[in-house]
DNA sequence: GCCAACGTTGGC
DNA sequence: GCCAACGTTGGC
């Protein structure tokens, strides 16, 4: 089994809208990178670290867990969205995602500032220098390693 | 295929 | 709000 970081602005979609809902499909990914992730290397059951970026307290919030297998992103068919690609086509798609489900809560967030003091963690790449991907792999590791801060 | 210009991300 | 870092676009 693989392990993921997934981030989201908790302002637009945090992880305790993530709770209620149960299962939301990850619309709106538009980098390829990111993509591929969710196309070519994710499985139903792999766990996500649900990560709330660009807010006041950046961090691990809890884990969720892939909930589907890949299939086309709707928001890039629909011209209403702020996610519509035009060059786009359902013959052709461009954008994949996979549904993402609430899995469990953690005791606390986990900060990123705290991530940072950890020299097992040097290596992380949500630690590295320019990182912007919002879907960055975690190594089995590491995944472990952060559970047990808590 | 190169690269400058531009847009976005995200921590601070 | 600032700015470093990086991805994308488009002219050539």
């Amino acid at each position: 089994m693989k392990h993921w970081l997934m981030k989201s602005e908790p302002d637009v979609f945090s992880f305790s809208d993530l709770k209620k809902k149960k299962t939301e499909p990850w619309s709106g990914v538009r980098n390829y990178q990111a993509r591929n992730f969710m196309r070519d290397d994710m499985k139903k059951g792999d766990l996500i670290f649900f990560y709330h970026s660009s807010c006041e307290i950046p961090g691990i919030a809890g884990i969720a867990k892939v909930a589907s297998a890949p299939y086309p992103d709707p928001t890039q068919f629909d011209k209403k969205s702020e996610y519509f690609d035009p060059k786009a086509t359902k013959e052709n798609p461009r954008w994949i995602l996979v549904d993402v489900s609430f899995e469990k809560d953690l005791p606390r967030v986990i900060t990123l500032e705290e991530l940072k003091k950890e020299k097992e963690l040097s290596e992380m790449r949500l630690l590295q220098r320019g990182n912007r991907l919002s879907i960055l792999p975690v190594t089995s590791q590491e995944f472990e390693f952060i559970l047990k801060l808590t």
